[in-house]
DNA sequence: CTGTTAGCGCATTCAG
DNA sequence: CTGAATGCGCTAACAG
């Protein structure tokens, strides 16, 4: 049983409101009591209870981190991890904190999660991983609670988001090949219910244009983002377009399975093949040959996504968008 | 303003006690009146305060996940990343919730990490990635609050904890190397301040010995667990002895570093050298060549230590140490 | 400057 | 079977 705030009252001698005001900081009180209230405190080990002051304040200073598909075996979340270290780091600088919540877990999932929000008391959330045809999508969207999703553009009273500009970023890359000299080149994409699928296609779309390349929709193959589905993108645009000299992935993980399938079919990475990935996963620079990307930032994508969801919930700022540059990052796969 | 417990009372026309009984399932209330309870709650969509529960119950339902490190740019946690959902998991079957909290964010170190709990009055923690020098380490083991340590063998009244049998894992490799005639094998082992190096090097020692073989000191190096540093130690070992056939690497990542060297080397793998990592982290099986390893069901480790710690907390089960068999997964380097 | 009074939303005695 | 009263630990008017 914790030591309470009426323990600290008593051994001071005063009231609890008192011990309460000299812990918070009010400027109403004298200036010894507050030295003795607080050097009693420290004595006591006082620990003022967070569950009681949310009752009170209707203010849990608890955000919720909600991952759908977070689940054994998937690799995916190696791009999550670093957004996850941001959002953590800000939001304890801030004074909040996380509790994560897989939006896929049958219990969860017995309730709408919004639910389990208003349960916990949640001030606000962060949701990753949303697929744009997830029903959920729109409840969060129009839910009071405030909200920040990543990579998905919608801003409503209560909801902002945090992306990183994949059109330009694919444009990076295409510029990049072309460049090199590449004039035929393949992509690889991921599936249509990610936001960014869309922009990075316009973006190696409008970079093979503006060089006078057209757009060759044969030479697009829509993948979904895991290394099988990377290796066999590559294979099949292979086959069918040999004289193919550099293959655009919109992931790192992806990429990955396509310098497998580069290597097994013998082909010289990045000689006869370059490649080109998206996400600047730490795998992408451990792997061999390393890949050259386009690096997001996303430590700072969660950092951005923690401060903008605090500034909301705190009414100094409004719900936007936020959309960070990434960059390209050359290693030796073009 | 959410919709309490009164509001649903005075639309049901009872007290907030029958309520509170119906909600809770308990045996005391007329079947009508809970069907007509339940049913205007259910239109009300009557979400109980997890705060103002906790208040009374004295119990939040809320476990807090430890990390040391957990940083920016710190790859070694894609070895976490398992444990952590079979945490979430199982936590989440079993009512509970999760918080993370980055102990090496310096909010959190201006007071120490148990007084942090008691704030939020967590249930308990699983802590993670502790060296065995750093002295919160007594902190947590010692603490009345229960605990559950990874990796770290210690019990006390209140701290249980969950590791893999090194010992028996390294033996697996050793013996596997050896069962492919190799008699002269170097071991690039982790820092010494995590329990499982030391057990490494034991079966390394062991298996090696009981197959006839001396241990040979010089053939052992102390790295980091980093891919830099088992690229180091690689190289290192391989200088100093050139008749070396193979590696034991005490961690995945360290024998990925070991595989680039021999690259940039020319050594041919594993023909020439072969190589056994600990772990199976996903990038096992990415990476080419493919590496062989040492199984750790981490996910499964995850999923014990919640259900260790809720038992604990529940006083159905006194701590204890739970250790899981690793298996031997042969891929290429071998 | 300090204490008294009221709740925050819920679970739980104890009476009816 | 149901309700009135009590308190979990704390903050916030409102008085003095």
């Amino acid at each position: 049983m914790p030591v309470t705030i009426r323990d600290v009252a008593r051994a001071a001698g005063v009231s609890i409101t008192t011990v309460s005001r000299a812990l918070n900081g009010h400027k109403d009180v004298g200036e010894k009591t507050r030295q003795r209230i607080l050097r009693i405190a420290e004595e006591l080990n006082y620990r003022p209870s967070a569950v009681a002051r949310s009752l009170v304040t209707q203010k849990t200073r608890t955000i919720g981190f909600l991952v759908s598909d977070l689940s054994k075996g998937r690799i995916w979340h190696y791009f999550m991890l670093q957004i996850l270290y941001g959002i953590q780091d800000r939001l304890a600088e801030l004074g909040y904190d996380l509790i994560l919540v897989n939006t896929t877990t049958t219990r969860q999932r017995e309730i709408s999660y919004l639910d389990f929000c208003t349960e916990r008391r949640l001030d606000g959330v962060i949701v990753i991983n949303l697929r744009l045809d997830d029903p959920y999508l729109h409840e969060v969207v129009e839910s009071p609670l405030p909200s920040v999703v990543i990579d998905i553009p919608l801003v409503s009273a209560t909801c902002g988001y945090v992306t990183s500009d994949n059109v330009y970023g694919a444009k990076l890359a295409v510029r990049h090949l072309i460049g090199k000299g590449h004039r035929t080149i393949g992509f690889v994409n991921g599936h249509s219910q990610a936001a960014v699928s869309h922009d990075r296609l316009r973006g190696y779309r409008e970079a093979l244009e503006s060089h006078g390349i057209p757009f060759r929709p044969e030479l697009v193959y829509e993948a979904d983002y895991t290394v099988e589905g990377g290796r066999k993108g590559c294979e099949l645009l292979r086959t069918a377009h040999p004289e193919m000299t550099a293959v655009f992935f919109a992931s790192d993980l992806m990429a990955i399975g396509g310098l497998h399938h580069l290597r097994e079919a013998g082909v010289k990475v990045p000689e006869e093949c370059a490649v080109v990935g998206f996400d600047d996963i730490e795998l992408a620079e451990i792997v061999s040959p390393q890949l050259t990307t386009i690096r997001q930032k996303r430590y700072e994508m969660g950092a951005t996504a923690a401060e903008m969801l605090v500034g909301m919930m705190e009414g100094k700022t409004m719900p936007e968008g936020r959309t960070l540059l990434p960059e390209l990052v050359v290693r030796q796969t073009s």
